[in-house]
DNA sequence: GACGAGTATAGGACAAAACATATATGTGGC
DNA sequence: GCCACATATATGTTTTGTCCTATACTCGTC
């Protein structure tokens, strides 16, 4: 479903192919808040079509195969502004890194912290891509188009959030070092790993 | 994939049902990180009996209909036991929100605020599960079992994420009210919504 | 006694996503 | 000539997840 309005959006921006979407879009642009299988991205256009939403033409090139490029109907364009300004319920959580803490009491707190390590290199190669996605963005511009403004927005959302999973698994890192060092010493065992830090009522911040 | 070992963690707990692992797990526990429907929990059991990670009996009751109880097999511990301890690739981020946002040009700055306060009051939401989901488990307890320590430091890892989330879209909406502002005073309209914050290289933080 | 709610399992249908393979053309390197 | 690579589209298959319906028994209530 959202996809399809992905599509759409892309398409509201230039005529354009099925390859053209995968590669310069759903690969590149598009790749930290939505991803396609190239697959998934003609079939789908196939089925924009048969609702026209989209039409497509079919243009001979020299030296390369022929290209379907398509384009944006006026329906479409309805379709798309109205799901645009409609609220949309973000999907369900799905981390397998949070299964693999909540049953974390099969793991010695060793393969626990290597555990943690990992996930927060996940999040740091992703922050990392984030931060070369923004670079390349603003590359010799001065000023953003309002466009580009919108691109950059969605680029600090998600480095937002990978900040949030790095500086939590660096807190829980080194918890996790502390308490496995008051056991060395031989001092009072520190159970409690998280303190409720004052969020179980009251005002978001 | 994951699914089967959030199923296979769960009966390493306690002996249950489809049922059980239903309402009792996915419904409540586990779904601030991993929702399943009812058809895949029961369909995932009858394909881990299948692989021998589980077993089954069925179990006659009084006064309601028979359960069939699944139990881990040895061969079902040691699987779990490999996954939990091993990395695996967070999943693809897909939140129909950034699309929103990534399009909303179409959208005037009027309808553009008003979807961004649908997604923190989604995300507002969230967070206020999470705080009873959290004090839920704290109540009446005094020292929490290592289980629990873990159930804590899922929840807060989510509360986290949802902080994060929250805290961006406040700021979007203050950097969008000011714009707005400076606009109808006439003075000279502040294009660029967000500023770099020295986000563009250099250490996580 | 009809009806809804709770307990319990199961299967059909479908949509979304992932994975794999096929096909055709032209370029450049070995 | 062969192989890899880029361009370009298409289809087959499987897995995962969602939605819906069916079945069956008990209890409480209107």
């Amino acid at each position: 479903m959202s996809l399809d309005f992905a599509i759409l959006g892309f398409l509201s921006e230039a005529d354009q192919s099925g390859y053209d979407l995968k590669t310069r879009c759903f690969d590149t642009q598009a790749r930290h808040f939505w991803t396609a299988d190239q697959a998934q991205v003609y079939r789908t256009l196939d089925r924009l079509e048969r609702d026209h939403l989209v039409t497509s033409r079919h243009v001979a090139q020299t030296a390369k195969p022929s290209r379907r490029v398509f384009k944006l109907t006026p329906s479409g364009r309805d379709a798309l502004g109205e799901w645009l300004s409609s609220a949309h319920e973000p999907p369900p959580y799905r981390d397998p890194f949070l299964i693999q803490l909540y049953f974390a009491e099969h793991l010695t707190d060793d393969s626990l912290a290597e555990v943690l390590r990992e996930s927060r290199s996940f999040h740091q190669q992703r922050l990392g891509d984030l931060r070369q996605q923004l670079s390349g963005l603003l590359k010799g511009k001065k000023r953003l188009s309002r466009r580009d403004e919108f691109a950059q927005m969605t680029l600090e959302a998600a480095m937002s959030t990978e900040r949030a999973n790095i500086d939590w698994l660096d807190d829980a890192l080194e918890t996790l070092r502390a308490e496995a060092e008051a056991q060395e010493r031989g001092s009072a065992p520190q159970k409690r790993l998280f303190g409720l830090n004052g969020d179980t009522g009251g005002e978001t911040r």
